[in-house]
DNA sequence: CAAAAAAGCAACCAAAAGGTTGCTTTTTTG
DNA sequence: CAAAAAAGCAACCTTTTGGTTGCTTTTTTG
């Protein structure tokens, strides 16, 4: 498959977005679960928790919780100090603010997108 | 487990991501594989393509594209529309314009957050 | 109208996700 | 120092996910 730009069925402008599209599709699919999206909550409305006292707002078991949270810390959405004979957790802002910078990249890219459906439409 | 205010595990000021975190899950759920992404970043940028013309981007078959349209399509991300024998996909903007407005909500909160944190710390 | 194009349907499969239980290790505290 | 608290480790299990292949249906076009 050739990947010249003359290919009709290959749109251009897709830019930003589709570049580290791993790494952002890691962020998201770390905030795409119900329990983890609540951790997160959580985690931002408050500061640095222990697992026991992130449980304590779930329905899981403790095991559980701790699975959840190192999946969003693989994903770089939140860190982990060891305090003791706890370990606490908080949020890690430069992730989740390049996921929202994407999001924001798709919403001021609609109003082109728009703009040339309704061209596209017109052509029919 | 008596879920009065009172208990010392349970941090207040959660409020909206909390809510619907269910439906929002959802969202952040179907933005979190790459390939959907970057179906979400082309059909952002070109207004609406077939079935045959998205797949032409990917490397995967034709039925695996569909079933990803179908995730995107469940969460309020796409809408599509048949024309004649084929059937074309669009961005649905309202889903993820929620999913931008809550990560946005989290950056705001994390001033309230990390503060929260510095005191927290210097209670040690 | 017959052939080609586009998509739909359904069964199937391997791997990953989400969760559990049971036991061990580390740190605190009476 | 012994008991309790907090967390780590590892094995296990079920459901979901991401993908395939093969065949059918619908629509267009020569």
């Amino acid at each position: 498959m050739s990947a010249h730009s003359s290919n009709p069925d290959t749109p251009r402008g897709v830019s930003a977005i589709t570049q580290s599209s791993e790494a952002l599709a890691h962020v998201f699919a770390a905030l795409g679960d119900p329990t983890r999206l609540k951790l997160v909550a959580v985690l931002c409305a408050g500061g640095a928790f222990s697992i026991a006292q992130l449980t304590a707002n779930t329905q899981i078991s403790r095991q559980g919780v701790t699975k959840h949270l190192h999946v969003l810390a693989e994903a770089g959405v939140v860190r982990d100090v060891k305090q003791g004979r706890e370990r606490l957790w908080q949020l890690e802002p430069a992730q989740v603010e390049a996921a929202r910078q994407t999001l924001e990249a798709i919403g001021r890219e609609w109003d082109t997108a728009l703009q040339k459906l309704k061209v596209f439409a017109e052509s029919l």
